[in-house]
DNA sequence: CCCGCATGGATTGTCTGACAATCTGACAAG
DNA sequence: CTTGTCAGATTGTCAGACAATCCATGCGGG
């Protein structure tokens, strides 16, 4: 196992099977708006419409599940899940715990972390000038509180945060198939950073937490939920 | 939707699809250290042992695959997940941060929780008396631990903090493979809930942050992983 | 008119059988 | 020692089928 021993370590090959591609189609529906919440995923005319066959379906339909993204009912099928008032607000407070976690380990996390926070959210700044698809601008958003819980250092909490982010993208997806405009943050993450950068954890984490108390409630104030 | 709307909330009917229990048979048989960590899962040897279809088997491993339980690698199939030292540490400091946010919270806690946190340590000592089987130890143990998260009342932190415990589970069934017997750790949890019953929530943090990077050297350690 | 009940269509859950694509391992050739 | 080739095993995907279950509609009785 000399320093040789891997000299391809970097390279990697996507292996696509079609119910990854079938999963992917779905996600993407659903994220779009095209498929409101509560939308039932039939497996025939998924099976047609994808130009794939009824297990395959079924597969991605398990996939979704797993995710959340949809819900399984027995015997009654698969249909796109639908965001509830609770359900948004503990996403929200689950986050919190998340991202202040990574929020307090500014000083100790790895330099590599701290850069990612800071490149996640020029992502997000610049493609709100440019004025990128509202898409766009919640993926950056969410990017840059997800790149806050890497600050942990754990691979498995920001696997978790994604997990998360993937309801938020779902409850996302149904306001904006009404109004659609995404939310200009870029002052307010930025000013978060700026007192990271300060190093006034304090200051950053109690205004992390307002952040999120106020995405929840506007959330579920556009879905018109109690 | 008066006081009388739902008398029967508490009754819950089993909805067992086949693939449910297959499932279930496989998480069985790799907690019960039945199945090795690697061992690939055939299908059709899985199919003829269990006596259900091809179909259904593979349902039953891709849900597997989604709780980490297995891996799979594309036309190579699926083989049971094998713990790795990055993995055990990864898991336990993200417990901590789960779980050291419910101790946090002991105070501000539903009381429900809080009795909730006493209920499952008396389950464990008691079980731990009356000399119960490792893999019931060990249930009762990490339930405790899921009863600290559950002080944040937060549905979601729970179930990452399940998920996760399924991955220390995975790889404790191996370490008992080998040595068949569960620490007996019923006094470090009683003096930790003593501590937050004398409301020195502090001590009880750091008390339960040394717990837990204990729990990771010593599951790395048995486990003969660097 | 409303309520309980049967009937039929639609949909899912599961099985059988099949085939192509791919991986593994061994063996031969350079 | 590396490369080419091949057979066997396994997975990925498909087609077709059937029973079980759910839903809605309509019918008869109170």
């Amino acid at each position: 196992m000399g320093p040789m021993s891997e000299p391809f370590a970097t390279l990697h090959l996507e292996h696509s099977s079609t119910v990854d591609r079938a999963a992917e189609e779905l996600r993407r529906a659903i994220f779009d708006g095209e498929l409101e919440s509560g939308t039932p995923l039939r497996e025939v005319a998924l099976a047609s419409s994808l130009g794939v066959s009824r297990p395959t379906v079924r597969e991605a339909l398990t996939v979704l599940v797993a995710e959340g993204l949809a819900t399984r009912e027995p015997h009654r099928g698969v249909s796109v899940s639908a965001p509830e008032a609770s359900s948004v607000r503990d996403v929200c407070a689950a986050r919190w715990v998340l991202e202040g976690a990574g929020v307090r380990r500014w000083r100790e996390a790895d330099e590599t972390h701290r850069q990612a926070v800071r490149t996640t959210l020029t992502a997000y700044t610049s493609a709100v000038r440019q004025g990128g698809s509202y898409q766009e601008l919640n993926e950056r958003h969410l990017a840059f509180h997800v790149s806050l819980v890497g600050l942990t250092g754990s691979p498995r909490l920001v696997a978790m945060a994604d997990e998360m982010v993937v309801e938020l993208k779902l409850a996302l997806a149904q306001v904006e198939r009404l109004r659609r405009n995404a939310h200009d943050e870029a002052d307010t993450h930025a000013a978060l950073v700026q007192l990271l950068e300060d190093d006034d954890i304090d200051g950053a984490s109690a205004f992390l937490e307002k952040h999120l108390e106020d995405a929840a409630a506007e959330i579920i104030e556009a879905l018109g939920l109690s």
